[in-house]
DNA sequence: TAGATTGTTAATCGATTAACAATC
DNA sequence: TAGATTGTTAATCGATTAACAATC
């Protein structure tokens, strides 16, 4: 009889729903700021115009519990949002290619919350290593293996150019790297159990500008 | 009787597929430098591995005929990538906000195809105006709207920190701006007919983090 | 011709949305 | 109590996957 007992059977939560609970924290926390303690599901809904049936399911993955007539606790929902995500945790990580775009991860975890620290750069590039960039310091590539067994950091970022990103990748594997947000657009071949997180921004910007070609020329008819 | 006729009626290509093209057209390129110029949708699904009828039907999009036997053409489908996509034409964009992450678009664009040319940034912090980025000017924010005026520009790229993305969006609108991508947390409240695509970091991280604590719970288990 | 692949139509799967009972 | 909201279960919607005919 699964998921019966004490053994509360998990289930997985879904890539859509993880997705917008950054979103709510966001929210929330500025909610807070406010002085607002109490919130409810249609006023969530309202302000970040989404279903207010999937703010409740959606916050219902955290465990808190609403109050029928009144809401959600803020305080309890923030909580309960950073636990599930472990954004409360310090989820240490590695980054390979301290680039444009390497660059600007490092300094933006300052100021937005990523959930993860980046606590070491690592680049080939003789005239970045020795600098810091937002406090971090950037190193020799090589000594990326050495140190990977000293700290036993299980998250990789890779924003290395797209011709060395599968090499890397496997070397982070190597280093016994378990999770890999991969910002190159090339598709990782790596064993089944390393965790692989695509962030394309070319996807994004595709959609946007294919939105905006379709909305033109509908008004253009 | 709609969709009859000469007149075409394009159906709404929808966000996931949309998604994955910039994915095929850069996989195409680098089949085409490797001399390949045929290429059927199983190989592809196989490389990138995904599955093959969503190959084909996502290349259907583009009208580009394969061969049964055969495949495509390689040439044909990135050119028909690439203008189904909009990425052959100069899509020009402003960005407002050369801090990290905008800093780091600017430059990445040279080296990353996202399709648009952003062609001036705009910053309040004097520091930063009148310097160079990836040979992108930094204007005075302040130029923004005698500037839009007169190059009618289409999209707007939002990098700036998040306690003032509404208000930069809204001028944004003002200056007659039909697209926004907005990198910042704030969901933004503005006029239905302008297309608002969010990227947020936050949420890849979210994906990323949570999985990886998934499946820590599970080998424990 | 035989066989692999395209391209389309049908079936499945999963996420979103709606409905409604429980509850404060 | 009355009414708004939570929380769960059912219905809908859309994307992915499977099936299969067309075709080179």
């Amino acid at each position: 009889m699964k998921g019966s007992g004490k053994n509360r059977l998990k289930k997985r939560v879904s890539e859509p729903t993880l997705k917008r609970l950054p979103g709510y924290l966001y929210y929330l926390e500025k909610a807070k700021e406010k002085g607002i303690i109490s919130i409810s599901a249609p006023t969530i809904g309202k302000d970040l115009n989404c279903d207010a049936t999937q703010v409740v399911k959606d916050l219902a993955v955290t465990g808190v519990k609403g109050k029928p007539k009144v809401g959600y606790n803020t305080y309890e929902l923030i909580h309960g949002l950073e636990d599930f995500l472990g954004f409360n945790r310090t989820n240490e990580a590695f980054l390979v290619g301290a680039g444009n775009l390497g660059s600007a991860l490092m300094a933006y975890q300052e100021h937005q919350v990523l959930g993860l620290k980046i606590i070491a750069a690592f680049d080939v590039d003789e005239k970045k290593v020795g600098t810091h960039i937002g406090g971090i310091h950037v190193l020799e590539y090589k000594k990326l293996f050495s140190l990977s067994k000293r700290l036993n950091v299980k998250i990789g970022v890779l924003t290395t150019p797209n011709d060395v990103a599968q090499k890397v990748a496997e070397e982070f594997v190597n280093c016994g790297i378990k999770a890999i947000w991969n910002f190159t657009l090339v598709n990782l071949k790596l064993p089944g159990e390393i965790i692989v997180q695509n962030t394309s921004m070319s996807s994004d910007s595709a959609v946007l500008i294919r939105r905006l070609n379709d909305s033109e020329v509908t008004i253009k008819n």
